[in-house]
DNA sequence: CCCCTGACGGGCG
DNA sequence: TCGCCCGCCAGGG
């Protein structure tokens, strides 16, 4: 838990709604861009392990499953099925629809 | 202590 | 529109 920075970035993923998706950009600007979105993505790598972390959740800015392979197998994008998040060729179909911004959508 | 890499993103040619 | 390069921070060799 030396990692307080990762904190943050935890709780805004908790947040992220069943059936939504996010960019580790946005959540990167969200929390002041502090070390950008290539940190959001070590923090995910660093809670894989926590499964209270809808990591799933979190994709590359064009939608794309860039972290499926973390998850083994289609994982990652059999969770996103699941939710209602229709998945084609390890991209999200319609990915601004179903898009959480939390930023706009996420007042504090 | 230096160098390289990474679940990224924006800018430029 | 596509592709290359640079910047961002942390961790491992």
């Amino acid at each position: 838990m030396k990692s307080n920075r990762f904190d943050d970035i935890y709780e805004v993923v908790r947040l992220i709604p069943r059936g939504r998706v996010t960019s580790y950009g946005a959540i990167a600007t969200y929390l002041g861009a502090k070390g950008g979105a290539r940190l959001v993505g070590w923090a995910m790598n660093a809670c894989h392990q926590d499964v209270t972390i809808p990591a799933h959740r979190v994709v590359n800015r064009i939608g794309m499953l860039t972290g499926k392979a973390f998850f083994g197998g289609n994982r990652m994008e059999e969770l996103l099925q699941e939710e209602g998040v229709e998945v084609k060729n390890d991209k999200i179909v319609n990915f601004e629809s179903h898009f959480w911004s939390p930023a706009e959508e996420l007042l504090h």
